[in-house]
DNA sequence: GTGGTCTAGACCACC
DNA sequence: GTGGTCTAGACCACG
């Protein structure tokens, strides 16, 4: 069996709180159908391990979503993605992705390109 | 003369530091040759205004600048881009859209769209 | 001046977590009058040296605070509660001291007292 | 005859361990003359079953109130109130009597009741 | 094994 | 001065 359904990706320098980037990795996985209602997360400690972060910023990050419902904790089980609100509908799935796609094409803009270029760029971009 | 060639999009939610994001945002003007050498950039009073921040953190994004010669200032003049360590070249830019592309596509891959539907989601998105 | 509207009155043998005892008190505070929108709450550092609690342990208390828009942190500032979502309305009110008084009256009635009983307990009790 | 003398209410969300809520919820029910020297306790099994609690709690805290001579377990017949240290003397009563009602009177002055009004609140208060 | 609580302490961002 | 992030480590509750 394997937990590792979100590849996380941490960028310790790029001064976004790692919890942070912890908790929009989720939420992204989930809006996306990577994560479904009830299927459960890496633990803590495994996670903590594989990313090489301290245990309790995990903690922080997963104590966030909890607090927003998004996941549901049981001590000693394990943590959840939370059954009841599932906001993986299409609106907000497409408003999130409009976000990123904002930021994106405005950072490329001040790097020189417009949409255009940025739309070649991206189909040369090499998937690792 | 028009100092707003670079158009300033800060987010105080993002947790991303203000006066970092201003640097980044001068960098990649910088690189994208919205900046060139010699030109003037806003005032931290103007700025701060614009940008409804508080002006110590302008002068913290520029003083940095200076520390690292990209930026220069001429006290009762104004802030200026350097005439000397221009870092345009080509390599520097490409790294940085690449940076910026592949966090782009992880993000978007996580709501579930591969890299073909997000090209056709860029194309459909409407410049603001 | 001063910001000692709420007496916060920890048990930390109680079981209940310190930072949830403080997040409980916070709330009825809020509920009841006590602390209105704007009104700023005791700094971190004042109130973990009042209460001999590390300052990590209050912040926890405020960030769920925040977490769920009942405060809102300015950071340089201070916490104050939050103007928009102000939970005064006296149905909220109303379940919470019902909440409080079916817990406390159980409690009674395990010690053998009927409501009767316990009402005159209430009258000859001492405020402190 | 009947197992259900003690009416336990146990609450998951509160923060206070649930074998320390039915150890006190015990204690409550001997110190108030609801169990009695010689009486039987529910069964483990049962209990969990009513409860909907890991059958290793109860265990908790029966074992626990055994350490302390309060309860006694035959094996093979079931959990009874041990003869021996009853502390059902009136002064102890007396005393988690106060210690309840000090902390009622407390949360309900936060949510803006004095002593009066939580009187008329308690006397309008529905049994459930 | 799981997650939760709390402490102590370092460093950062912002006013 | 304010709060925020992160680490390290101890101990607890629960399965």
């Amino acid at each position: 069996m394997n937990n590792d359904v979100v590849q996380f990706n941490i960028n310790s320098k790029s001064g976004v709180p790692v919890y942070r980037q912890i908790i929009q990795q989720i939420e992204q996985a989930i809006l996306g159908g990577l994560l479904e209602p009830g299927d459960q997360l890496p633990t803590i400690r495994s996670l903590s391990i594989k990313l090489k972060i301290n245990p309790n910023t995990i903690a922080k990050a997963y104590t966030e979503l909890e607090i927003k419902e998004i996941l549901i904790t049981q001590v000693g089980r394990g943590t959840f993605v939370s059954e009841k609100k599932i906001n993986t509908d299409e609106l907000e799935r497409k408003k999130k992705a409009e976000e990123l796609t904002a930021n994106y094409l405005e950072g490329m803009q001040r790097l020189g390109m417009d949409k255009h270029e940025t739309l070649d760029f991206i189909r040369d971009f090499k998937e690792d």
